[in-house]
DNA sequence: TGTACATCAGTGAACGCGCGTTCACTGATGTAC
DNA sequence: TGTACATCAGTGAACGCGCGTTCACTGATGTAC
């Protein structure tokens, strides 16, 4: 059991439950649950974090750096946006972007609340920097405005997809459409 | 106890659960919490309700209805969006959009669901019967990414407002602005 | 090189708690005589 | 008009369950001699 071994187990918890915690929910996802994932026994958690609260709070830090980093591979503006905006990302929220998929419970919940602050931040910054022209309170705006279209499409389109698929397929092409043709991107 | 008086209850608990829902979430409030703030003892809810999922179905359309119902009442768009975008409406998702308040719960949660894709309808005819224009496939466009950029403002808005009220604030006046002039309304 | 011991991550039973749900009971009301 | 009874919404104790958390214990590893 070597110094090496505990921070991976640490690593593998935090991963895992930044994967469940976007997949289903903080509230839904017990520790003993992400331990069993992890492969490990509920008992050993708290030898990694001082609560659940905790956990929620890094792995929401960790979800959204891992969304960002994704993004800095892509510099042109309208590939990210077509991929916040497809039916891949849609159904597939535990790799995706914590924006959407904790918003939720961010409102609500003290434990998140900062991460998920810095996280939004962080894409915004994303999206302006991609934008052309100087760096301006309108670019902000335009930045501030598509994101805030592409949460809601992928929120939505997420919220409908069981029930209505043709609807939740309406919702993110129209979308990406609509973003590209009224934004210019 | 006359069946008015029973049907009355009913009317109770159901508005009562539409409002604490939107507020805290399906699952953070209890059957106990909302019989005790409708005047009743959490026993006499399986009278009215075989369950705490129906309750949240019934609730969910509850809630829509009685959104679009304020929303009749306003003819012009902008006035729509002026509302929904602004601080008293983050502040009171109690008596707000369920779109954006239910989405998180909406998606993972089956009972919720049909009752929340009949609202997310109900809301993108009310705003396309808005916009000028015959109907056609282009202002069904339009109206889908209004919406969206109007949800996701208002859940980014609400889950960023405790830890930084500045950018909760800017984000939605730059939708509200950015909506306005790219959307023409 | 081999033995005795300390360390400490991981184990799994147990805890207290709150939840959704059930159920025997109460007591006010409407009906029958 | 007055009494006996049936009805049924509401009461509150109790249930089974799963949760986050604790803790005495295990057993593999690194160190001391």
């Amino acid at each position: 059991m070597t110094r090496e071994k505990v921070a991976e187990h640490r690593r593998t918890i935090l991963e895992t439950a930044a994967r469940m915690f976007r997949e289903r929910g903080v509230g839904d996802v017990g520790v003993a649950e992400i331990m069993q994932a992890s492969g490990l026994t509920h008992g050993a958690f708290y030898g990694h974090f001082r609560s659940k609260d905790e956990l929620a709070s890094e792995a929401c830090r960790e979800a959204c750096a891992q969304s960002l980093a994704r993004w800095e591979q892509m510099p042109e503006l309208k590939r990210i946006i077509d991929g916040y905006l497809s039916i891949e990302h849609r159904d597939n929220p535990a790799r995706g972007c914590s924006v959407s998929a904790l918003a939720g419970e961010a409102a609500r919940g003290v434990p998140l609340r900062e991460d998920y602050t810095e996280g939004v931040e962080g894409f915004l910054q994303a999206i302006e920097h991609r934008l052309p022209g100087e760096p301006s309170p309108e670019r902000r705006r335009r930045a501030v405005a598509i994101f805030a279209a592409m949460v809601g499409a992928l929120t939505m389109a997420r919220a409908v997809a069981a029930s209505d698929p043709e609807l939740s397929q309406e919702i993110l092409t129209s979308a990406r459409s609509e973003i590209a043709e009224r934004f210019g991107v």
